[in-house]
DNA sequence: CCTTAATCCTATAAGATATATAGGGTTATC
DNA sequence: GATAACCCTATATATCTTATAGGATTAAGG
């Protein structure tokens, strides 16, 4: 299941994507499209601010806008940013892997079928982007 | 991600599956090949029988032995019941469906991907059984 | 009948994580 | 210099996960 976090980050590109070409989109805008906690949102935005999804402006007339084109950020980058791992074992996770102490990879069951849902996972969500959210 | 729960379930399972046949399998033995907390497993089983998963013999040389062949079990079934929802989230959730309060689910752009999503991981988890666990 | 070995059941403790809030600091515009 | 925005850290609150505890019940076998 998505994290709030992650949900609240959707729901703030949807915004941002929208809002392209238009300059800065302060985060009091944001919160009147999509009602929400301003200090949690703040906290979220930063984080993808920090990974390179967002850019921020300061000051008067500032706020956040996308770093890249819509269409070139895909879901499964602002997922592993804010829920983490994809995969749903660490054994088996691209970015986040960590052995598992307690089995062996090559005759673990669990892992070659926890490997293909991660790849059926990542086949959907590598492949959508920002654009598909509107 | 699986949690712990559902990761001693499968090694639990893997133990059941290979015992098919010879009779009731009691904790102590799962725990020896696997180690793990005794009564946290105990839990575990309890709930997988009482989801009609596991059948249970009481009193000596008494254990826990698989309701129905281990191909007829999808792992789809076995997450649902110890970790609940597949779908990354409730608003597209087959069996544990809840509305979103803040979006609309004929045009929410998440709602349509995340359905993606999780036909994708059905896919897996339906097609796989606890037999592909050995 | 009694011992033993097993499941069954409920409660709760301990720890970790997710969610949210608070308060102030910094920066840029006008 | 007033205002409106982002920036940063700390901490509170709630919820969920993981694990433990203690005993009740049941069945086999001598």
């Amino acid at each position: 299941m998505l994290s709030k976090k992650a949900q609240y980050a959707f729901k703030a590109l949807t915004s941002l994507v929208r809002n392209e070409g238009n300059g800065p989109l302060p985060i009091s805008h944001i919160v009147k499209e999509h009602p929400m906690s301003v200090k949690f949102l703040e906290s979220i935005l930063l984080e993808l601010r920090k990974n390179d999804i967002l850019c921020s402006k300061k000051g008067k007339g500032g706020g956040y806008f996308l770093t890249s084109p819509p269409e070139k950020v895909n879901l499964a980058q602002v997922i592993r940013i804010l829920d983490g791992p994809i995969a749903p074992l660490k054994c088996v996770s691209l970015n986040f892997y960590e052995r598992c102490d307690d089995c062996n990879e090559i005759s673990c069951g669990l892992n070659k079928l926890m490997s293909e849902v991660r790849d059926a996972n990542l086949k959907v969500l590598e492949n959508r982007t920002l654009i598909d959210l509107i």
